[in-house]
DNA sequence: GCCTAAACGAGACGGTACGTCAAGTCTTCTG
DNA sequence: CAGAAGACTTGACGTACCGTCTCGTTTAGGC
């Protein structure tokens, strides 16, 4: 629990964050497909092995990078109703942040890399998830949300959205958006199902024709 | 305007199809990441400047490749509802389709080259977006869904959904997601706002307490 | 001139034997190019700075090795006559030793490092040399060699094609060829001059024709 | 037989040249050791593959440009007695010939790696040797050397020679090296045998006391 | 019985060269 | 003249050791 130090040299601070700091503003200077971890050790007058010692690749520091530099407590905000935790949170969260660059550069690589891929998620991804779904599972127990929809996929489309947005960069993202996206939540999970009943939303779905014909791909 | 042939030796179909056929390959069997010019190449048993000549990236080759392979139409159906309209179009799209690899690669690759992102929205993302606007439009001319719902974050909301499912692969895809989404949807579009009135789908939102001390990111 | 023990730790002679092990036990396995510091240090269990202290590198280390290991006393037997002496010694010499991978490297490093050809020299080769002089110098003394023969080139003849048999591995060395070598040295040095005079052992050499236009190189 | 050029550029004899050379500058200037391939490849003005594709190391490099360099055809002088050829051709061996840096690297590297070892005695020191064995050959068979002396020794004791004074620079070499050579290999193969008889020279050597003890080393 | 001082193990540090790989360009020959 | 073959320059890759440096620990005198 302790600093435990045993022998040897110990680890230099100073070199750790000149790594992180070189890595961010290469970055944001010449974008991630440009960094390099030879680049890297370069601005960061650090050799290369000293990169290499503690990560296994430019990933891994841009993902450190934006942990630590990102390492604001994600809390998820209790107003006491589903309105007001979304509101508070999806406006938050989709406050334009300048890290679009860090952001879509690290999820190429995971789209890249399996092994960075799970890194990315456990360390990044699923912690910002977990606020979100304590908001909905908070909501459900208070009666706010039905028991039948499915708040997994609710969460994922409020994330699909902001990184399809980050992602394709051809619609705004900011808090207007966080704005209206609770809005169409409120709709969808509070709404009596629009036509007949309840039916819709079931797993079966309606029962009308189902064209197989056409096939749209992605 | 179509053959014009002018002087000098035809270019070679064969080679072409060879080419778009090692690259397809080449990607099944090691992944976009293991994907080189050289390797489609020598795969095609084509010379290196054969495959620079028509495309400079394997991204190119590779979204070539996909688009023409994958060029069956994208018919908007056209079921006279939006809920059966919505059905048939969102289970047929987030039907399984064993394009991930496929997918994935040049979305990651987008995301390092804007160059090459330009291509891809345009010649295949967007192309697919047309469909899923025609039935919203369609609905919202029948008066099926409220002009004030931004239509384009909707059809985001769909395909946010589908390309973070496939990014990140940790929940399933496939029709039964295409019917949940479907209901959740119109419910999203057709109820009266939750509460008192139609206030919170307003660009104002609710005036209640926006906790800035909350500072969730992505 | 004594022990010269100030204040502080003294040196650890379970070290050092361990560096010097391990270092001819490394040697040994993997051949001298394989050899490091590094690994020479794992392998006594030993800190890399342990080593760095007392030796500057790997050749110093092994050297020192080499010595106190063949630390035998080179003895030039006294029989009384010549040929008694030199087949003794040279018998001796050429003798295998399996020290072959040791005294290769060790002159690798002499070729490629001057500081430490000399170190080399001095405290290894040239200590050889002295008991062979000393045969000679005595034979000479009681009128065996002629004086005009030059004595010093005899002891290059004769650790030369040691030292070229041992690296270039190409022909056997071993108690037979230090017998041939005494026979063959003994009619150099005893015989008179072959055909007309003792002219061509003198600088002059024979007069005849000296194509200069042939050039072969070593 | 001759060209044999198939498709595909065509190897560059201006590259090739050129890193030859500035294997050669650069070893001329600050010696084998401190020689790298890149620093050739960077001086040659070239690629550092373009080294590696033809050849494998350092070594490789130098002993090409050797040989090339040293193309002159070893000629085998036939004055038609032994004394003349030998004097021509030690003389010629013994002359200076500035080369000793070049020599005593590749011997270092030979030394260090037996792979480039093959390369080093089958292509250049195996071919200087021929020469020699040559001209006792023919002196053999005039009958100017017993058919009992081993010639292959005669050589071994020249090229040792050379190579022990080249490697450690102690004593001189050159043309009067050469001449007091001839003299001393003259005596040594047609001298009558020193003392009483022939028994000297056979393998079984002189009976008298092999003293064990005594164990020179190198 | 502390104090000073050096050697010890460990191991991180800034570097250099390695040998490999793919990129994209060029030069030649073949069909 | 398109296409194959393949040599070219370039530059990042990840590895291995280098020799130096800081640690905390150990082992001796010296006071």
């Amino acid at each position: 629990m302790t600093d435990q130090r045993g022998p040897g040299r110990p680890r230099s601070e100073a070199a750790r964050q000149a790594i992180l700091n070189a890595a961010m503003l290469d970055l944001d200077e010449h974008g991630y497909a440009a960094l390099t971890m030879q680049g890297i050790a370069a601005r960061a007058g650090v050799g290369k092995q000293t990169v290499y010692r503690w990560w296994s690749s430019k990933a891994d520091v841009v993902l450190e990078a934006l942990i630590e530099r990102a390492e604001q407590v994600v809390v998820a905000p209790d107003a006491g109703t589903l309105e007001g935790d979304l509101d508070a949170f999806l406006t938050a969260t989709f406050r334009e942040h300048g890290l679009r660059r860090v952001l879509t550069g690290l999820m190429a690589q995971a789209l890249l890399d399996p092994e960075f891929a799970k890194a990315f998620r456990d360390r990044f991804l699923f912690s910002r998830r977990a606020a979100l779904r304590q908001i909905l599972d908070r909501a459900a127990a208070r009666g706010e949300i039905p028991a039948d929809v499915d708040r997994e996929l609710l969460i994922d489309m409020v994330y699909g959205l902001l990184w399809y947005r980050l992602m394709l960069d051809h619609a705004p993202l900011g808090e207007p958006v966080g704005r209206q996206l609770t809005g169409l939540l409120l709709r969808a999970v509070s709404a009596p199902p629009p036509g007949t009943g309840a039916a819709s939303t079931s797993p079966s779905g309606p029962t009308s024709s189902r064209p197989t014909s056409s096939r749209p791909t992605s």
